[in-house]
DNA sequence: CTGAAAGCGCTTACAG
DNA sequence: CTGAAAGCGCTTACAG
């Protein structure tokens, strides 16, 4: 125990608060004010201070910071799924708006379902908050969600008396004005909504539209109209060759549940050479960078994502800094967009 | 000060290992035990803690745990991007093996950026470990990793005497394979490359491929055959546009560095009524989904994507739980997928 | 097998 | 403006 004995590295041989208090010969306390209010340091002191971290290279321990402030400036991020045009924007958004507010993003595609894999829930308690993306209605998420201790902000479903901060989507407005615009050139009973499986939310929205506006020109949409099954490529195909098979895959109009049902749909059709739009007409949903990628270009139904990864990153810091205020409930535009795929008119 | 007073909830309002101790009549020692070291306890005792643990609803913190046990069975990843095919896949493959072995990941765009964003740094020191991909040949990237204080992986950059652990695709041999294609069918000062810039790892490589096998069949290529900016539709576009204006996209045969430049190309193409492969031939590369979904097929090399994803993570966890082994080095293979776009014979 | 005690590295009233 | 001290919620030798 020499006098001159610098505890520059401590047992465990990291630097810490202490050794940037004893090199710049203040306590603990000080160094500590200097980082979190420099305002109540004198400039003097925390000069020595900001120098002493700098050659010593400190970086505060997060965890002993965590263990008193209860926070961590990370976010939780649930997802069904990570894969795919929409995922992939979204995550952007997210992280970019995260980055922005000085937060990071702790991913998983499935962290809020418990029994799922075995260090499950582990990390959870180290996030400030939870954004959770649900796209079923199985009721059992939302349940799960409103009762975590910590913040949350869910996307994708909502209810009148839901407890928690949520952000939709209106895909009825966006979607009626694409069934209109179908209709507007091909008879109702030309007309087929091909989609996800009945459990899937916005699919169940978006048929919704399409029966309510073919009702609405009078005509009672028939089994044989609609088609269920997933969000896929492959499914487009399956449906399209089942059609093809039957003879049914001309003179018609398809209003796919989105982009990647819609692109599988049009690839069958042109490998067997039914034309679109002329006896095809189709839009998708979701405009993804797909669209624009496909000839003829796709119409579809724009989501905004970038909207909705700002609009939650937002919204889970305001619930973290204001936990009691009441929680909010956004519900963002879809619109239309027409291209070649269902431009050009249908003629009997 | 009661005797019957509970403790259940503690002064900060949470249920903390002392209240399960209280409840179950134990130490918090033994119920750490009950937690950590499950086999030191008696069956009985463990059974009332783990009793306790239920009806309490107990989650330990793992603040205070990370403090102790300096883990958090979170890993850092950081992209130079989130978008797109390739980092979608990525990210899907990555949280998949994670998941598997119980850790979770912290995901940023550019987190090894120390001047980019204010939080930035802030979290990195939460995690046990981080992934690092690389793209570009600055050197100033890498150096920053490998004088990280955490076990650190590197995708996408490799060289000989690097202290790092790495992992790598052998782009040369696929890209190679694709070149010789081309060549077996067009003659070489009709080939070109149309890649990203000067200073991506990836796009170089590919593009030392190409030239070499030029070579290796007696041309040397021209400036004009070799064009780079950047890995965007757009870009292929771009080019192909100016190729058009020039009357010299006929007859030729394009090796694009990835398959968005490649369907870029092929769109501007299509539009303008060159038909592709007769006229033009064209391969990609990644062998994103992109390549079933455009009409032809577009011919590409295999990157394997989930392969990188799995073995960051298993390399990552390697290099946490043994710090002081010697760091591997892995190359991964690429191979030629041959589709539509590049089949056909090319007539004179 | 179990408990008392020390301590991980910080923050924050509380005095001065 | 500054420091001594208490304490955040855990884990882990050390005794017994």
């Amino acid at each position: 125990m020499r006098a001159e004995e610098s505890s520059e590295n401590n047992r465990t041989g990291t630097v810490s608060i202490r050794s940037v208090a004893e090199r710049a010969g203040v306590s603990i306390a000080t160094v500590s004010r200097v980082l979190n209010t420099p305002n109540k340091v004198s400039k003097g002191t925390a000069e020595r201070v900001r120098q002493a971290i700098e050659e010593l290279e400190y970086r505060p321990n997060l965890f002993a910071k965590g263990l008193l402030t209860k926070r961590s400036r990370v976010i939780g991020v649930s997802l069904p799924d990570i894969h795919g045009e929409f995922y992939s924007e979204l995550m952007c958004a997210l992280d970019e708006r995260a980055c922005e507010l000085g937060y990071h993003l702790l991913v998983s595609s499935n962290a809020h379902r418990v029994e799922s894999s075995p260090g499950n829930g582990f990390a959870l308690d180290l996030v400030d908050g939870l954004i959770v993306m649900l796209t079923e209605r199985t009721g059992v998420d939302i349940e799960g969600v409103s009762q975590l201790s910590h913040p949350a902000v869910v996307i994708g479903f909502d209810e009148p008396g839901l407890d928690v901060e949520t952000i939709v989507v209106d895909n009825q407005t966006g979607a009626r004005k694409a069934v209109e615009h179908l209709l507007s050139q091909t008879p109702a009973e030309r007309c087929y909504f091909v989609g996800a499986h009945r459990g899937n939310i916005d699919s169940g929205e978006r048929l919704e539209a399409f029966c309510e506006v073919l009702r609405k020109h009078g005509h009672e949409p028939t089994g044989q109209q609609i088609a269920r099954k997933e969000f896929s490529f492959d499914w487009g195909w399956e449906w399209a060759e089942t059609m093809l098979d039957e003879g049914l895959l001309e003179n018609i109009a398809v209003f796919a549940a989105n982009d990647e049902i819609a692109i599988g749909i049009a690839n069958a059709a042109r490998d067997r050479g039914v034309e679109i739009p002329s006896s095809l007409r189709i839009v998708g949903f979701d405009d993804s960078q797909l669209c624009s990628l496909l000839r003829p270009k796709l119409s579809s139904v724009r989501m905004p994502v970038r909207e909705i990864g700002h609009a939650a990153i937002e919204a889970i810091i305001r619930r973290i800094e204001e936990p009691n205020s009441a929680p909010r409930h956004a519900r963002l535009a879809t619109t239309f967009v027409q291209r070649e795929s269902s431009g050009i008119t249908w003629t009997l």
